[in-house]
RNA sequence: GCCGUGGUGGCGGAAUUGGUAGACGCGCAGGACUUAAAAUCCUGUAUGGCUAAAACCAUGUGAGGGUUCGAUUCCCUCCCGCGGCACCA
């Protein structure tokens, strides 16, 4: 047996696809149509890559090199999402200058990424951390700034702090960073904010992206879109019940239970809270609002905590029918969604109802189930029904009530028709070092000015103390600080800021194509001839962060008029989950894999196939160290039978057998089933083990593996003599006369169970196979004695007869 | 709770539009080669029954029901795993 030597082979040709430039993508190509296929880049956090990286980058590239088998011009670069806390952390760890470390994880990464033997455009690479790139993040900024979609307002905020910054709704998961997990506070904080709230409708269009349903729901469920109406409450006085002529505003999507509210609560950060609270409750009120601030995000939505609030006193006045209701004051209603007040209807809704059970407030039925019966003693009846008590309305059901309540209340000017999201601006400053300045500067005479576009980019100054301590690391540089105000030239300072690294990823993809350009932040012809990205691979956690944020920034440029799409990502395909005995990889389980030895003992190839062969991509799999022998062994064999002289014993057969793999390998290609991409080479090397190959035949399948292994298949076919590399030849075709052979496996069943197997001509007729059937050995007893109802023929698979 | 997704041998997984369940691989068992081991090659491998061995028979795709000549696939009810959201009025 010819033994395949994986390492030499490798090192061989990533050092000949280097030299002749082979994968340096000829953008002015016409000739061939445009495939841009893009992987999410990885933060070099000085970590040797993981076997996550590797099942995110290895499969995708073989689905680049299939695409450019197909004729296709591919374009795969790769670069560095380089700012941010990952390479921070890892500076401040070991003591190094982030600048100093980042730049050589880079480089080590680089050289990891290389051997994985990719087809990566070096020559396109980027790095967010490079000054280069930010200037053309900061570019981005300011554009929205010109067109009123960044602004900058005192907030409650989330918090980190152990990150000592604060970060943006998307990052907070479960109460905690989405970082490094510790829990989020909140904190009173002026920053800088993009208006994404505009975009939420915008975001919901999913129109023409072919994207998993599951990410598509997850980012739904996020922007978080429900209809309904805004209701305008007059207060009354508390003694005198008279208007104090102030109002309050609240959203409701069930306005068909308006004479069903009781009481009325508002959030304890509500302005009016503390306004309207007469004179003996004042104290309680206080005291809840301090108790409020207190407690964190996490302790305050559990669900499973006693609903607490406190009366203010205050009345409000019901506008359809002017009854009284008290106004309370709850934490389990949020400041942050809808105005910020709710109308209380506990008959109809289970948290007003548990509520109202608490403090003994009145529980009034206005909607009755259409068929069977509510049981308004024992719980809220939360369903759509028909209206009682609710005078006019009454005998409306509640989709008709909704509309003709809002209607009254809007014909009164108290009411009208509203949607709301629960997505909320992006929140982009950072109180850390390592990011890009936000180019913005303070003047005393002229306020908030924007630094000219000329003036870009703001450089991060390198000598300063990075360490996080709550306030921006750049606050403490007075070089940087001070500076001259752009309009008046007078005395002024620098935001201190730095920006989401989010925001750095967000614009990336449009980077790629113009990495080159000096000038510009991307070459408007070439960008809109190259995007969107055709095929973007990446993690499903980024599901409502980085792919969130990537489509509102593409959507605000191609609003702007920069570019023609208004979607970064056509067709978006996500890893799954590569696991260690059925649980998730990690150090402090101390499961990992480290691809390393792998890759030393068996070659890149090998792993790369290991990992394809372990299940469907968007999947996963389980790792299992001895799985991958599996692989190596196929990958003798079949450079065994490639690599020796073979003769044709069973031209058929094997032609046959060559050009159902060809098709199936195709179609499983496209659905990015790997898995059975490598079973059904496997089994066209046993079979052609047995009946021999010629050469014609070993060139056809070796452009089949050539995806999955580039090494293995160059190496190969250069052997045949096959010619320039085998990434410039084009994909084989399947000719569908001879993936069918001329006989076929005729299963017969008795009753629907198999009672014989028989060899018939592919044209026998229905007739034929029938009484082929009936007369098989081993039928006839189950035919015996029966009465035959019906016979049925499926062509070319089975004959099922129908006995009593 | 809501949304999504999945449940198939000892393990990873395969199975077109409803048409032979378990492809391919791992592991395991037996054999060949070897002084021996590793590597390699060959044979077997869902479970149970009957066999000297096969043929053959029964059962079997989370559980129960339904539709159908025929269900891993379609419908209904339920259980469990995974991912996300979660007091959003």
């Amino acid at each position: 047996m010819s033994l395949y030597e994986p390492r030499k082979s490798e090192i061989k040709w990533q050092k000949r696809w280097e030299e002749s430039g082979l994968y340096k993508t000829n953008f002015k190509d016409t000739k061939h149509q445009k495939y841009y296929n893009l992987v999410m880049f990885p933060y070099p956090s000085g970590d040797k890559l993981h076997i996550g990286h590797w099942y995110g980058y290895a499969p995708a590239d073989s689905w680049g090199r299939y695409m450019r088998m197909k004729g296709f011009n591919v374009f795969e670069p790769m670069g560095y999402d380089s700012f941010g806390l990952p390479a921070e952390n890892y500076a401040i760890k070991h003591g190094v200058h982030p600048a100093v470390s980042t730049q050589k994880n880079i480089d080590y990464m680089r050289k990891q990424l290389m051997a994985m033997g990719t087809m990566y455009d070096w020559t396109s690479e980027i790095q967010t951390s490079a000054p280069e790139y930010y200037k053309w993040t900061q570019w981005v900024f300011l554009q929205l700034y010109k067109k009123g979609l960044a602004y900058r307002k005192k907030a409650p905020v989330n918090w980190c702090p152990n990150c000592q910054t604060v970060l943006a709704n998307e990052q907070v998961q479960d109460g905690t960073c989405e970082r490094c997990g510790a829990e989020v506070t909140k904190k009173d904080l002026t920053q800088w904010f993009f208006k994404m709230k505009e975009y939420a409708e915008k975001l919901l269009n999913y129109e023409g992206l072919n994207w998993p349903e599951k990410t598509r729901m997850m980012q739904e469920n996020w922007i978080g879109k429900s209809i309904g109406s805004e209701i305008v409450f007059d207060i009354a006085d508390g003694s005198t019940k008279k208007p104090i002529g102030k109002t309050v505003t609240v959203f409701t999507t069930r306005i068909d239970t308006l004479f069903g509210c009781t009481y009325m609560v508002l959030a304890p950060e509500h302005p009016l809270t503390l306004e309207i609270c007469t004179r003996e409750h004042r104290k309680n009120i206080v005291d809840y609002i301090e108790k409020t601030k207190r407690e964190n995000d996490i302790v305050r939505s559990s669900e499973t905590r006693e609903k607490t609030g406190v009366e203010t006193g205050a009345y409000a006045i019901n506008p359809v029918n002017g009854e009284l209701i008290p106004v309370w004051t709850a934490d389990y209603v949020l400041a942050s969604y809808g105005t910020g007040a709710v109308m209380a209807v506990p008959a109809h809704d289970e948290r007003d109802y548990a509520f109202a059970k608490k403090y003994k407030l009145p529980i009034k039925e206005v909607i009755i189930p259409k068929k069977g019966k509510s049981n308004i003693d024992e719980f809220a009846f939360t369903e759509d029904g028909v209206l009682v008590n609710s005078d006019e309305f009454d005998e409306m059901n509640s989709l008709e009530a909704r509309e003709k309540i809002t209607k009254f209340l809007k014909s009164k000017g108290k009411g009208k028709f509203v949607v709301q999201y629960k997505l909320r601006d992006w929140l982009v400053s950072r109180q850390r070092f390592w990011g890009a300045p936000i180019p913005i500067v303070y003047c005393d005479k002229c306020g908030e000015v924007a630094v000219p576009e000329k003036d870009l980019p703001v450089k991060l100054p390198m000598k300063v103390d990075f360490t996080p301590k709550g306030e921006s690391p750049l606050a403490t540089c007075p070089d940087f600080v001070n500076t001259t105000c752009p309009n008046c030239k007078g005395n002024a300072k620098r935001e201190v800021d730095t920006m989401d690294t989010f925001f750095c990823s967000s614009w990336y993809y449009l980077r790629y194509p113009s990495a080159n350009e000096k000038d510009i932040p991307f070459d408007e012809k070439r960008i809109n001839k190259w995007l969107p990205v055709d095929m973007y691979i990446g993690g499903p956690e980024h599901a409502c962060m980085h792919l969130i944020y990537a489509r509102f920034i593409c959507k605000v440029l191609h609003d702007l008029g920069y570019i023609d799409f208004n979607e970064p990502f056509k067709t978006l395909v996500h890893q799954g989950l590569i696991t260690k005995d059925s649980a998730k990889m990690s150090k402090s389980k101390g499961n990992t894999v480290s691809p390393d030895e792998f890759i030393e003992k068996y070659g890149s190839d090998v792993f790369r196939m290991y990992l394809m062969f372990m299940g469907p991509y968007s999947e996963g799999g389980d790792w299992n160290d001895s799985g991958i022998k599996g692989i190596a062994r196929f990958v003798d064999k079949f450079y065994d039978l490639i690599y020796t002289k073979s003769t044709l014993e069973d031209e058929k057969t094997l032609k046959c057998t060559l050009h159902k793999t060809i098709k199936k390998v195709g179609e499983d290609m496209e659905k990015f089933h790997f898995n059975t991409v490598v079973s059904s080479l496997m089994e066209f090397t046993n079979t052609a083990k047995r009946t021999g190959i010629d050469d014609d035949s070993k060139k056809q399948i070796v452009k089949l593996i050539a995806p999955i292994a580039p090494h293995l298949a160059e190496e190969l076919w250069e052997n045949l003599g096959g010619g320039e590399s085998i990434f410039n030849t084009t994909w084989p075709e399947y000719s569908d006369k001879l993936t069918a052979s001329d006989t076929f496996e005729l299963v017969i069943q008795v009753n629907g169970k198999v009672r014989a197997k028989t060899n018939v001509s592919k044209d026998i007729s229905e007739e034929e196979a029938i009484n082929t059937a009936k007369s098989s050995n081993n039928v006839n007893a189950y035919l015996e004695g029966k009465q035959i109802i019906k016979a049925i023929y499926v062509p070319g698979r089975i004959v099922n007869i129908v006995v009593k």
